[in-house]
DNA sequence: CGAGGCCTTGACCGCGGTCAATGCCCGTGG
DNA sequence: CCACGGGCATTGACCGCGGTCAAGGCCTCG
């Protein structure tokens, strides 16, 4: 139950089994249904979850118009990230797309592993270095490239979500509509 | 010389006397001229910066087009954060709009204050989470948001900006051309 | 006074949006 | 087993935002 979570970790910083007796308690597994929410907007996220097998989405909506910020699948953390760092009420919904197990840990424990382990200080660091990277990516692809690059862009990087997100939220990512990415993909599919 | 840097830090953690007067050695004053570069795409971006005044831009090309990422001044820490946290060459070039003053600190330097001072995680985590947070809205605002309305939003936001920050520079804040700032602009001054 | 930067304005264009019609897949019930 | 209905993808007609190219005005500075 917990295998997944120590490979994942070990990438960033080494636990003794001491530490790792200590800090895995704090982690409850969890279990969601397909198409149930995990989060929903207006609750304050309290929970960081690894997730050990599943597909979720993570997405906004502004004026009736849905936006996906990412997909996160077996081997991360996610969250509603921003509610969770500020503790304040999400604008985000997190939600199943697949049956899926997950490790959930509260930000109360997390603070108090960051004092008992200070060393989590620098794991979660890297984590928010990370994300921070790939936001990035994405606003420099917003802001540099057509929304048919970034759809190629996401078919070479993502293959393995491309057959498990329904085309409708692939399309929300890309910050276009259903209707665009349909275009879109009869245009590829006329130029092979 | 960093008396704005304590301060600065105070809102984060809290350090003693002694702690300080191993940390703030780390840290050598830097003066450049305006227009001139501290940071080329190409280099690798080995130093953060805490400015004490002046102003910059941190902006990448592509295909011949720029894109701001951020303008920082007084009392913010700022550097080309995606070089300085791989230590990889930088896409991103750091330019002074104005003559400034800064303090530097060598990467080298920082992972030996969080040897020494594990706290300093915590704070630079809070910083991050901040970088972050900011791209977050940066991002929604470009999928959610038409040319006009960022616009707005950024007078609103940056009102000590926009007096000094050439009008072309703006707008690739924005990306969009100059030419789309200008009309933009004479739109809303005919509506008052 | 001339040169170069920057901002503005006009004419035109193309990407992606909206609205609506049609097609396709699949689950459910008669 | 077939008929129907709902959800999703596709396609067409049309539109508007922001891009490009080019011309003109205004500053500053030598």
């Amino acid at each position: 139950m917990y295998d997944q979570l120590q490979i994942f970790t070990a990438d960033y910083i080494s636990l003794s089994s001491a530490e790792w007796g200590d800090i895995l308690p704090y982690f409850k597994l969890v279990n969601i249904a397909k198409s149930d929410f995990l989060i929903r907007e207006g609750q304050t996220s309290s929970d960081i979850y690894f997730i050990n097998s599943g597909l979720f989405r993570i997405f906004y909506l502004k004026d009736g118009i849905e936006t996906s910020r990412y997909f996160a699948s077996e081997n991360e953390f996610a969250t509603t990230l921003t509610s969770f760092l500020t503790q304040q009420p999400s604008f985000e919904n997190m939600q199943a797309l697949e049956n899926s197990s997950l490790l959930k840990l509260h930000f109360d424990s997390l603070q108090l592993i960051y004092k008992r382990h200070p060393v989590w200080e620098s794991f979660f660091r890297q984590l928010l270095q990370e994300a921070y990277l790939g936001m990035a990516k994405r606003i420099e692809s917003f802001i540099t490239k057509s929304a048919e690059e970034r759809y190629s862009d996401f078919i070479k990087l993502n293959p393995h979500l491309l057959q498990r997100v329904p085309q409708q939220y692939i399309a929300t990512y890309l910050g276009i509509t259903p209707v665009s990415l349909s275009r879109i993909r009869g245009q590829i599919s006329k130029t092979h």
